[in-house]
DNA sequence: TCTGGGGTCCTAGGACCC
DNA sequence: TCTGGGGTCCTAGGACCC
């Protein structure tokens, strides 16, 4: 088979380059690139997490997903700017449409990510460094923000080389480059070797990437089962996985949040449960699907995780309907302790709603008139804000979540 | 004022059937 | 008066990604 050409282009710190290039749009001076800086949420609210480091302050030990706290404790003079994900979508989606120039072959891999299949187009790109180059270069002048490109003959070899050095690069890591380039590297550099497979990986003497190319199967089998083959490929530089040009499609739809305290009050929950259903099922009726399973995700104090999920007879996408299941999932398996963080997550998604054909018909084979109902109720909504029309059985605790989230 | 949020995929173990 | 075993489906929990 003839061997691919795969492109990763992967946006430098892109949170934080992204609002750099916002404010200097919007007249400030300062480059806050340029600074020890960080994007993060709002620490009185428990969401103070690194989003996105400058240079300096990843110099200076600050990581991504560390806490504020933790990060101004290695870098007093860090200066912290929330995230904007509006403006973020906009400029994900400029880049996306300025390289599908290049190919119909792209897949959007995040929102700062994309991968381009070059296959077969050799005649029109002599030269595959030089068009990543003009690529990343375009990018720059054009939208104010810097990437690095990576080329492989596979995705994962691409990805890789887009991660080797920042920021402004091109680099290859072809078939014939994986032992020089790739099997140096520490383990935990694989994409997907994450803290629990590389700290295992450490403690069998396995340090760096080629070591892992080179380890005995049955060996590793004791361990990582049926990972393993997958752990060897990657090692090894194969990957067989395409570029998807398709729009994924999601299996799930989630929604959680931590609240700004420990909590154990029912009422609360509730209403807290409520305005994530409002907006989960927003998002389903919006890609006109119905979920099947609703599960209800809870972390306690002490970190603790507990879920609990319930099947609907028949698949719904009307607040109320999820609501109930969701109330109900909730009653099955809260323990009673502290809730810290909450959150519904709806799977299997189907677009058409097969209704079985029942001799009596039940509140829950809801017809087209509950349909056009929500779908007015969703309009009013979109136009005036959440909240505005809802059902009258919930339409208490709707204005007091209202109420409460002007006061967060 | 220590530990976010939205996803995907995998696995162990239980229920149930034949 | 003993308690196999294969197959399938489902659930809770966990690993990993950005």
């Amino acid at each position: 088979m003839k061997e691919r050409i795969i492109f990763h282009i992967d946006v430098n710190n892109a949170f934080l380059s992204w609002t750099a290039v916002h404010r200097l749009k919007n007249g400030e001076k300062l480059d806050i690139r340029k600074i020890p800086s960080i994007i993060a949420g709002d620490e009185k609210t428990r969401h103070g997490i690194v989003l996105a480091k400058s240079p300096i302050a990843k110099n200076m030990g600050v990581k991504t997903a560390e806490t504020i706290y933790s990060a101004k404790r290695k870098c007093p003079n860090l200066k912290v700017f929330p995230p904007e994900f509006d403006w973020y979508y906009e400029e994900s989606n400029k880049m996306y449409k300025y390289l599908c120039k290049y190919t119909p072959q792209i897949e959007r891999f995040s929102i700062d990510e994309c991968f381009l299949d070059l296959t077969g187009t050799s005649l029109l790109y002599k030269n595959y460094e030089e068009l990543a180059n003009k690529i990343k270069n375009d990018i720059k002048n054009n939208f104010g923000f810097t990437v690095n490109v990576g080329i492989g003959n596979n995705k994962l070899c691409a990805k890789m080389a887009s991660d080797f050095t920042k920021p402004d690069k091109v680099h290859t890591l072809y078939n014939n480059e994986i032992k020089t380039k790739m099997w140096p590297l520490p383990i935990e550099d694989l994409f997907m070797v994450g803290k629990k497979t590389s700290t295992i990986l450490r403690t069998l003497n396995i340090n760096t990437i080629g070591d892992l190319a080179n380890a005995n199967d049955n060996y590793l089998k004791r361990y990582f089962k049926n990972q393993t083959r997958f752990l060897k490929d990657s090692a090894n530089g194969i990957d067989y996985t395409k570029v998807a040009p398709r729009i994924p499609k999601n299996e799930s739809i989630s929604i959680s949040e931590t609240l700004p305290y420990d909590c154990d009050d029912y009422k609360k929950i509730e209403e807290v449960l409520f305005r994530q259903t409002e907006e989960v099922t927003r998002l389903l009726r919006e890609q006109k699907e119905y979920a099947k399973t609703v599960a209800v995700t809870y972390k306690n104090s002490c970190f603790e995780t507990y879920s609990h999920q319930l099947k609907l007879n028949v698949p719904q996408n009307s607040t109320t309907e999820i609501y109930k299941a969701v109330i109900n999932s909730l009653k099955e398996s809260w323990k009673e302790d502290k809730i810290r963080n909450i959150g519904i997550r709806l799977s299997d998604l189907t677009k058409n709603r097969v209704e079985q054909i029942s001799i009596f018909k039940t509140e829950e084979t809801v017809n087209s008139k509950d349909d056009l109902i929500q779908e007015t109720i969703d309009n009013i909504n979109k136009k005036y804000g959440t909240a505005s029309v809802m059902p009258a059985s919930i339409k208490i605790i709707g204005r007091s979540i209202k109420h409460k989230k002007t006061k967060q």
